[in-house]
DNA sequence: CAGAATGGAATTTGATCATATTCTCGCGGT
DNA sequence: ACCGCGAGAATATGATCAAATTCCATTCTG
């Protein structure tokens, strides 16, 4: 099966915006979303074609990938969908639970009645994906739930190191919902929202930790 | 003052590598040992004349490093190596503490004699340089005694989220070192090669939380 | 004699460049 | 102070060159 097939299309993006970028935010949806599965090579060529630009803004935005670890570069010019193997789950559990927690924390400090507002519309969306059995719109709700704290948060550095980690594990996750479906994935996301509310940074905290467990765990367990 | 002056040459990087690898080399050897200043605006153009290629390779050399935030791509198609405020040396600060003592302990776990010896070696340049009052050659041994460092922690994706982190303040850390000279600079790698030695964890782990705090606190207090 | 391995073309893909186009900024005029 | 114009830099394209993989025929071995 040739996943590549259902990449978001590149007529559906912004116009305006440089043939690069657009050619990065396509790649970068696909990798986060599942369109590209582990170890699928990615080639030059066919995405010139697939998303209808020259070949230099899809070097472009594929460098950028690398640099970010959501795609690998083999020695020999060859770039795929990197597999992860359990070494690289642990370090991704680690480097999650140091960070994500913190911004966390951050976004806590400083979440106003607003932000929890527009979290929980977030949550509930995704509560609606998981009762539909809708795989796609679970990882998409989640991921946003996730950037949403992390802007509340309002820590740039620390918030880009967490994308590049949501790029890497993103297409096993993507694996792994597709094997187990929707079900059981009992969410953290409520105490989080609880935590916001009273400005409760040690129990946002807490939230996020059990959450980053919850998910990695699930991912170490497909291996 | 146009520092570009002293960029390294290309023609003196390996040969056999793509362009656009020498070209990335190149850049990120200047932004980490401060032949780029914060501010400082970089050209397409004017790299291509300096290291004597196309603007194809500078070009994806350019996006790698904005990814990896080495570099800061300004909306109007400008780049400029990155200032740091007081926010993001506390952000850096804070996700150099949370990753760098991990990275340790993993070295103290997994470290040999041969290790141990090879950074007690660097750590010996390092000393020379600072007796010799040697700017360039302190940041040049300080940066490869914890690249090795990390080398034997054998965790890849958590030494991509450090390396990104010493791209980003290198250039701030230059000019510190610039104005305060080499003195006063006392090390805590002893503290830690003897932790390694004795495969002491927590004391590794220590040892690098002191150097960081003390690395950041220098480049906080030339705000 | 059959199957696997080796060697070399042919094809596919990546890397680089020269060039055309588009956009931004600064300057001068109103 | 504002607006348009020109210089210069960045973006994007397609062509060209080089490298790698694949495929196939030949050959070697069991």
């Amino acid at each position: 099966m040739n996943s590549q097939a259902d990449l978001p299309a590149g007529g559906g993006a912004k116009a305006g915006l440089p043939a690069h970028e657009r050619t990065y935010r396509a790649l970068r949806e696909a990798i986060l979303f599942g369109a590209l599965a582990p170890g699928e090579p990615v080639t030059i060529q066919g995405l010139t074609e697939r998303l209808d630009t020259g070949m230099t803004p899809v070097r472009e935005a594929l460098r950028r990938l690398t640099a970010e670890g959501a795609l690998q570069a083999m020695g020999n010019r060859r770039i795929v969908v990197p597999v992860l193997d359990q070494g690289a789950v642990d370090e991704l559990t680690e480097a999650r639970l140091a960070l994500e927690p913190r911004l966390a924390a951050r976004a806590a400090a400083r979440a106003n009645a607003q932000d929890v507002k527009a979290l929980k519309a977030i949550d509930d969306r995704l509560d609606a994906a998981i009762s539909r059995g809708d795989v796609a719109g679970y990882l998409r709700e989640n991921h946003a739930f996730h950037t949403r704290l992390n802007a509340v948060a309002d820590a740039p550095i620390l918030t880009a190191l967490v994308d590049t980690l949501w790029l890497r594990f993103g297409p096993s996750l993507r694996i792994v919902c597709g094997q187990v479906g929707t079900r059981n994935l009992p969410d953290l996301h409520k105490d989080l929202l609880i935590a916001l509310q009273r400005r409760d940074i040690a129990g946002a905290s807490a939230a996020i930790s059990g959450d980053v467990t919850q998910g990695m765990d699930m991912i170490a367990q497909s291996l």
